[in-house]
DNA sequence: TTGAAAGCGCTAACAC
DNA sequence: GTGTTAGCGCTTTCAA
């Protein structure tokens, strides 16, 4: 059976609560006692109990993570970032999966409400989950959720930014036929890449063919797909930018298939840079997002929140930028 | 403020034991009065504290699971294979990434057994906690870890028929010089491999030179600094077995990057199979790990065994091994 | 069928 | 400085 405090009180002819405030290191016993108890703590192999101890304390010092995928490698270094971070200032990560489902991502939410962590940091894939986030009793942050909802703070990469940033240089490279591949309905990242794409095409007095733009599943896969159907469908097209690396991995799959060559017949720029997009042969021009810092910076937010919380001291949700940065590699032509 | 069986109770004026009593679906309660309390409950928006009954049942309904890092997509896979099944049983999974640091995984080992995980997965870095380990008071499944410590299950793919694979095929091929290059110290899975390769080697009469058997961290950069070495300081080398693929792909890097090519110059073979091995710009021969199944078994035997252990029926840990295929691509000669 | 009460392991307010 | 007590939200005996 387990080492409790009281296991401890017994053995030491003390009283629970003086066992406690001594591993506690509150004030109210004397340094003599605690040394003793500390000792024979270690020795009987004594771990405490957080369940219980959160049950009192309303604290679990436990923050929730949703994500809606663990292989797509940006979200991996998102969550290393929020994980390092928090065990550095001292708190556990419960991460979930909703693996891009409205639904799951409801169970996830419901999971760790009922798990009392502290605070959640989600990915959300669904504005129809925002009512269910703001009825959260902790405090919450989002990565690019600030469209879907103002009533918790936010970070995320200054999406339209990057995508004006991926049209220039597309353009700049000579690119008048540009295909646009979305990530699934409803993805906000892919919407404001989009916009801020269109608009750098608009200033430069193009007119950019929304016959090309198409979505899919933001994986492999989904590159793949879209790009079969769209260079079989619309030859003419003499680029791509796709919303995010691993579908643009995909998209150079199936040109790599074909005998297309990235960079020279048809351009390709992708967004995220993740690692494997630097590997020799890949090579992929894309847009640099800040990934361990975002997760860095979502960790610290979220503690703030929950420490201004227990101190009432009123938040006002912020919202946070991140430059993003043009990486150009060998898919694009060289400028 | 949340709602609390005792909010029901009152406001249905029965006792709060009732109302747990219908909620849990247990006998004892009538009909009546099992659906009254079910709609209030729904119409209050009760959801379970499950920290305070995990507090009395001795069961959070969460396994938790340590893997050493999240990056690189086997983990990713095999934890996938694991929260799907889970979440199909009903269990919730406490995610922890050791960062192939040993005290990073003891530190892990020990918040979730403060947090009362019904049972732990683990990939375990070092040998050196197997004694912590044993001690665990619940079930235990290890990947990987029989080697280590057999007072628990584990499942992992045979590694030593995965290295003697490996091995065959690069002597069908023709290869004579190869290289081994292992995932840091103590590593139990590049141990067999190599173990599983020496032996072919053996069989075939041949002799592998042990001064071509290096190590270095199980990532992109241990791969690219262990070739760009032996490539340098034995530039006769034929071939190279990298004991997993995102090592693989740092020698493709390095390899890429000195324009030799790789299946022509040099035959590389990675293992694991990840899905960027397949991609047409790698095309890495592979040995192939079943990762899902991984996944879904050592939740399954988990499971079962946490079963077992609440009914008090003998338990004794078996060891899982499953068939590793190879997976001939264009890296080493077409066979 | 329902109510009352104990207790899971712990913290914190209050008394001594 | 230490002991006593209540109580966090819940399950589970035992009585009624």
């Amino acid at each position: 059976m387990k080492v409790t405090i009281k296991d401890i009180a017994q053995k030491l002819n003390l009283n629970f609560s003086s066992v406690s405030r001594a591993l506690n290191n509150k004030p109210g016993v004397s340094e003599k006692t605690r040394e003793l108890v500390m000792d024979t703590a270690k020795k009987m192999g004594y771990t405490p109990n957080v369940i219980a101890r959160g049950l009192v304390s309303r604290s679990t010092k436990t923050i929730g993570v949703i994500i809606p995928d663990i292989i797509n490698p940006l979200f991996g270094e998102i969550t290393t970032g929020i994980i390092e971070t928090a065990n550095i200032r001292n708190y556990d990560v419960f991460l979930c999966i909703s693996n891009w489902e409205s639904e799951k991502e409801r169970d996830n939410i419901n999971t760790l409400q009922q798990k009392q962590v502290d605070g959640i940091i989600i990915k959300s894939v669904s504005d129809s989950n925002s009512a269910i986030l703001e009825a959260v009793s902790v405090p919450v942050v989002g990565y690019e959720s600030w469209a879907v909802n103002n009533k918790f703070s936010s970070v995320s990469t200054d999406n339209i930014r990057g995508g004006y940033l991926a049209a220039k240089h597309l353009i700049e490279c000579g690119y008048r036929k540009t295909a646009i591949f979305s990530g699934p309905e409803n993805s906000s990242s892919s919407f404001f890449r989009r916009e801020g794409f269109i608009q750098a095409f608009k200033e430069y007095g193009i007119d950019l063919d929304s016959s090309r733009f198409s979505k899919a599943e933001y994986n492999i896969k989904g590159g793949y797909t879209l790009a079969k159907e769209m260079l079989k469908n619309q030859p003419d097209t003499d680029s791509i930018f796709a919303n995010n690396d691993v579908m643009a991995l995909g998209v150079l799959q199936y040109m790599e298939e074909q005998g297309i060559k990235p960079g020279e017949q048809i351009g390709v720029i992708g967004f995220d840079n993740i690692r494997i997009a630097s590997l020799p042969q890949i090579q992929l021009t894309t847009i640099n997002q800040p990934k361990h810092s975002i997760g860095r910076m979502m960790l610290n937010l979220l503690l703030d929140e929950i420490k201004n919380r227990t101190e009432n001291i009123t938040y006002y949700p912020q919202r946070t930028l991140l430059e993003p940065e043009l990486i150009v590699r060998r898919t694009t032509c060289k400028v």
